[in-house]
DNA sequence: GTCAGTAGGTGAGGTAACCTCACTATGAGG
DNA sequence: CCTCATAGTGAGGTTACCTCACCTACTGAC
């Protein structure tokens, strides 16, 4: 009677707080492949790599400068000659930028409680554990 | 000590089963929204319209014309003109296209449950449960 | 030291999968 | 039969990627 394989069922979730997001962010101008590099900069302080971020994302090296040009541009991210190896860039985040992460975060956190409000708190705290499971130790 | 929400675990998730999903489907040389529109055409034997068929894949109607485009030219989908109405198509997949999505289907019947190893038969089952009520009925 | 090979970043140009706008042909209701 | 709506598509644009070629700067072997 169920003709949905659990990965089905993954994936549809998934589609639903996407659209979440996208619906949640669409205020801020961000979109989604921006607000994930955004993120991965705020993760490290002391700068990052344009060929980390690439590495993080997922993309090629090359894609990395024209997201980072974007951010850029927005006013979100700032380049600095890295004072260790002058053929790199070191990318931190501006105070608008840091104050856009946190609003990202806080707009998504809420999304994805709403689209898994229809749990109840056992099978929240079930679903999360079991998911920890499989996603495993790498971030 | 737990940075993840419930729904990143689940984007988390559902990104490594689209990997697993994107790199089965690659012997095919078919791409994840190509699948998905097959799929579509596949769910109704009488032929689908395209218009329906972009309110499937919640792609403007232009957008479908073009999908079909390629589907068609790779000879798994066919065009025909709907006899009740002479401004409509109707597309219907070809043997070669049946062929193909189910072997898609297998494909990423396989390719999820590789990602879905690591779980015991018990919290398989309970994933499965908890994710049937969010996603609830429809579809 | 210097020279070969490698690593960091970017210019140029391409592609896939979307979009909107404008248009034709057909259908349906007053 | 005349107006308005609907089905599909041509033209042209955008976004987020890609590869290839290139320059600059570091690094290790000699």
């Amino acid at each position: 009677m169920d003709p949905h394989t659990t990965g089905d069922l993954v994936m549809a979730l998934a589609r639903r707080i996407r659209r979440a997001h996208v619906e949640a962010l669409s205020a801020w101008h961000v979109t989604p492949s921006q607000s994930r590099a955004l993120r991965v900069i705020s993760l490290d302080e002391d700068g990052v790599r344009p060929s980390v971020l690439a590495e993080q994302l997922r993309i090629a090296p090359r894609s990395a400068t024209d997201v980072v040009d974007t951010l850029e541009e927005r006013g979100w991210v700032r380049r600095a000659p890295d004072p260790t190896d002058r053929r790199a860039t070191t990318l931190s985040l501006t105070d608008s930028g840091r104050e856009l992460v946190a609003a990202i975060d806080d707009v998504r956190r809420r999304a994805s409680e709403e689209v898994l409000d229809v749990l109840s708190d056992a099978q929240s705290r079930t679903l999360h554990e079991i998911l920890s499971v499989v996603v495993g130790e790498d971030q």
